[in-house]
DNA sequence: CCCGATTTGTGCGTATGTATC
DNA sequence: AGATACATACGCACAAATCGG
């Protein structure tokens, strides 16, 4: 699976910091066109579960996402791909 | 502008206490008018990396502006200039 | 127009580990 | 040894925006 729309199970080598391990984790499902521009990803605090990190560091990771212009995130809404 | 809604830059002398330092320039602000009554400061942890502090900091230099009565912090709000 | 569910935004309190003074 | 500060991280509570019924 792939996608964050549908969880399955997670893995990670528990390299260094967290938020970056997440954001590079979805940098790379972006860059491999496995999301889609678009598409919109799970619930901040669905995706906290689904990397096993806490909603903060889900926050945090979204924050670089969003400074390096991946991603968009609307109040109420959601988060979407660029 | 100048406000602590939208960051430029920033510079300090390294003057002793890091909260104080932090307390102070917040304060000095409001007292110029900067940051007028009403006004909505940036969230902590935006703070924080403005001010180049850690959270903590941060959060103990909000607890001194807040017993001198030039700030208000509601809880899931933010923090107001009194 | 209001109500409730969903989702993001913000603050609160705490903990661990490291570095510096 | 102790105090100050930083960075990261966790979990929770409350608030606000959005959408559908």
């Amino acid at each position: 699976m792939s996608d964050l729309a549908a969880p399955g199970d997670h893995n990670g080598p528990e390299s260094g910091l967290a938020y970056l391990r997440v954001a590079d984790d979805i940098a790379a499902r972006i860059a491999s066109g496995e999301l889609a521009p678009g598409t919109r990803l799970r619930a901040e605090r669905e995706l906290a579960e689904y990397y096993e990190v806490s909603y903060g560091t889900i926050r945090r990771a979204a924050e670089i996402l969003r400074e390096r212009g991946l991603i968009q995130t609307i109040h109420g809404r959601g988060t979407f791909v660029s």
